[in-house]
DNA sequence: CTCGTTCAGTACCGATCGGTACAGAACTAG
DNA sequence: CTAGTTCTGTACCGATCGGTACTGAACGAG
């Protein structure tokens, strides 16, 4: 086994700056030379590391996820109720912080032309996969007597999911971080349970 | 005053021709030639008559509040309640209709690459403007006694617009209108009155 | 050292991007 | 009729798009 010249770059590093590209333009409205300038490596070394332009995005959308502490912070929360408070005030911080306000999965493709439809379904399987998550935990404190048994898990992770994206939206509008505050606490009163 | 040549198609009905493709592909996702083969009108036409693709885009979002019909009828509501129930409730019908889903105010252009930073800004501006407009119809709520004294007109709005983009991204991801409407159960579960 | 392999950057590919010059056609005013 | 104006489509512009041949350079194995 032979092994060749290495790699002078870090695949992770660079894939963060790749990352903070797409968080800021979305998937169409980033070129490659916008991607190589901040990567600082060149278009050959692109392909070779990442593959093409899609795929890096989606290993930006997996790194993202990786990323994205408040996520597994709320799901190591011991109730429903403190999961999706978790969520929300996480998102909140994530989504008007330093690296551009929104949240990549929503804001990265959610209306495409016609090459990037895989893209943009691509970013809603992970949005369904959140919401799956989410629906899965609900059912896991109706089991345990968390949550009261008439309520409808998938009704409330799909609600959960939706505040969740109407923040990620609103920051995209400049709301602060204080004004959304507020809304999820609006949001938490109709939440079931203590 | 002389007139000349007349113009051969009517722009209120091309202008809906290229709000459909819009509103399904993103501003950045449509290029001139999909707006040309939707509309029916060779490229000068399309300058003379509309200015140019950003311009065309403006255009194109004052048709779409023109044609939202169910902002007009919240609007019109008696009380602040039944005004954002009927947003809501339209919003997920629009939302969910032929026109392909979502909301063009909020995936026509929520992040842009470097040369349509104009065009994000003019899309959230009309965000913005929505969420005014609702802050002061709940004012007027609460001068009327429609809403108690203790509510925030303004942390209300933001809710009801988060709300609103929530279900826009929902409906991106492939929510059907009875799951949303569910979401819409247990938002307004938490609007204050009666 | 040589050899095979893998990375690096230059320079280029065809296709498409948004936008326009131009010439002819269709109209009104006189 | 002519003159002036405005719309029409063809054909084209430079710039940029995503993606790739190709030539060296940097490594480990032998």
């Amino acid at each position: 086994m032979t092994t060749g010249r290495p790699r002078a770059f870090d695949l992770d590093e660079r894939l963060d700056r790749a990352l903070r590209v797409f968080w800021r333009q979305g998937y169409e409205g980033t070129a490659l030379s916008d991607l190589t300038e901040a990567m600082g490596i060149s278009r050959p070394s692109l392909y070779a590391a990442y593959g093409n332009k899609e795929a890096l995005f989606g290993k930006v959308l997996d790194r993202y996820m990786e990323t994205a502490v408040h996520v597994r912070e709320a799901f190591r929360q011991p109730t429903a109720r403190s999961t999706a408070e978790t969520l929300l005030r996480g998102t909140i911080a994530a989504t008007t912080g330093e690296d551009g306000p929104g949240c990549l999965m929503v804001h990265g493709a959610l209306a495409t032309g016609g090459q990037s439809g895989a893209v943009r379904a691509e970013a809603a399987a992970r949005r369904h996969a959140a919401e799956d998550a989410l629906r899965e935990r609900f059912e896991r404190a109706r089991r345990e007597g968390d949550l009261p048994a008439d309520v409808d898990a998938g009704d409330l992770a799909r609600y959960v999911c939706l505040v969740w994206y109407g923040i990620a939206v609103q920051a995209c509008s400049g709301a602060g971080s204080e004004d959304l505050g507020r809304a999820v606490d609006l949001a938490m009163r109709t939440f079931p349970g203590g």
